[in-house]
DNA sequence: AAGTGGTCTAGACCACGTA
DNA sequence: ACGTGGTCTAGACCACTTT
């Protein structure tokens, strides 16, 4: 009797301190700001430190928040818009020529992921060249990627010389990318999902393991067939992909 | 003495929880196929329920795992690939158009989150229409859409009949779109990013409040200005958005 | 050594879908 | 009414970084 219309559903704890949080993000923190320490937000918001910690989370999966164990909780700047349409490669749009942000880090010989095979229709167990590289936003890596490149595609690489791996891995990788560009691109095709780090990349991208990434797998198409598949991870807490698929010239204003 | 190079850091319990369930989801279970309940796997697994549902939470984020209360985990489906290059629009690339694959659900005149206006260079309050549209696959909700258009951008559209809102709303989302095709679209530009689901969108995407989601923001870009705004969310879970970026014509082999 | 976030436990109760 | 997944608690210990 006289409560009024107040039958709503009750919220989740965790779900209205994120809203609350936030806000505050908003009004009381500046980037970088280190927040305070878990048990005592806990402790503030009169909460278990688990049910802070959901919050936290959903920030930190938002971009919001940045939380380093052993160091703290600070407030994250907003997220980086990292390029990956077809018009940041070189003349052609293949990767590693011209002006690419890319870093070529090293090369390796071995059988591609069961999905990259299915797209090079080359069969599991056949090892391809496989490019690595990595890509840094203001210093902190926001993506890596492994280039996919059946030797079929890259016929006059020379024979591996087999010197040491270190050293010779980046040069032989440069190679495959300098063999690609001969070939006349005829087009190239993306998708995106959100997958978790595997326990290397999260390592690269100074994360932990299970981490959220956007997965980038673009296809490189020469001659109606499929060349080389790039699966490329990025940082989804950090970063948002711009694809500029304007049909004709690029106008982007701002 | 005598130990092997086995000094790798101790894996978590969850992660390695999620290998043995991914490798059993391949090998034992079919599409479709309901698992036991999180208590029994927990029993079966000798560990805490909290800890079987951080690794049944990864593999649902990884769209290997659907989990619904009252019901039960199932084994999900293979991702849906969602079309959302510039291909898939109508003659101009204009939504709404053509054989569009999107639904044209309503319209409301409301101001638009301040990321937008930004984008519209409106002032943040002032209100704009509000054109909500969605998409399936298969039967199962992917995406919600809110298309934002500035009243500047389609001057010949008649003032509002001010009719009963449920049905005249899709009337009246049409004729934006209507007067949106009159324009020539010089080009559209997309970003995605990882976000979590608000609570309305939550509802219209069959998920609970927070769930992760890909955001594709689209601008459309007439005469060297921002005439209209998309906000798309897809569910993380079961899509995978694809881009043919292709330079010339789409060769898409397969 | 101290302090941080990350993992894990063993319970309890709630919201939801189905029978 | 029952069984499911979702939320929440109050602890404990671990891994990591910094001091």
């Amino acid at each position: 009797m006289g409560t009024t219309t107040l039958e709503t559903v009750p919220e989740p704890k965790y779900w209205h301190l994120k809203t609350v949080l936030s806000d505050a993000l908003d009004s009381e923190f500046a980037v970088g700001e280190i927040l305070p320490n878990e048990r005592e937000l806990a402790a503030r918001f009169g909460v278990a430190r688990a049910t802070l910690r959901q919050a936290l989370e959903q920030l930190e999966l938002e971009g919001r928040l940045q939380r380093r164990r052993g160091v703290g909780t600070t407030v994250a700047p907003p997220r980086v818009g990292v390029d990956v349409g077809p018009a940041q490669g070189g003349a052609q749009g293949w990767p590693g020529s011209a002006a690419d942000v890319w870093h070529t880090e090293g090369h390796e010989d071995t059988a591609p992921p069961a999905a990259v095979a299915r797209l090079l229709e080359t069969a599991e167990d056949t090892p391809v060249h496989a490019v690595r590289r990595s890509r840094t936003s203001g210093g902190q890596p926001v993506a890596t990627e492994v280039l996919y490149v059946p030797g079929a595609s890259v016929p006059g690489l020379p024979a591996d010389s087999g010197e040491d791996t270190e050293t010779s891995g980046v040069a032989r990788a440069r190679a495959v990318l300098r063999e690609l560009h001969r070939l006349a691109l005829d087009g190239q095709d993306r998708s995106v999902e959100l997958g978790s780090a595997r326990a290397d990349d999260a390592r690269r991208l100074d994360r932990l393991p299970g981490a959220p990434v956007l997965v980038v797998t673009t296809r490189y198409v020469v001659d109606r067939r499929t060349a080389a598949v790039g699966v490329a991870t990025f940082r989804a807490d950090t970063c948002r992909l711009n694809f500029a698929d304007t049909g004709a010239d690029p106008v982007l204003a701002g």
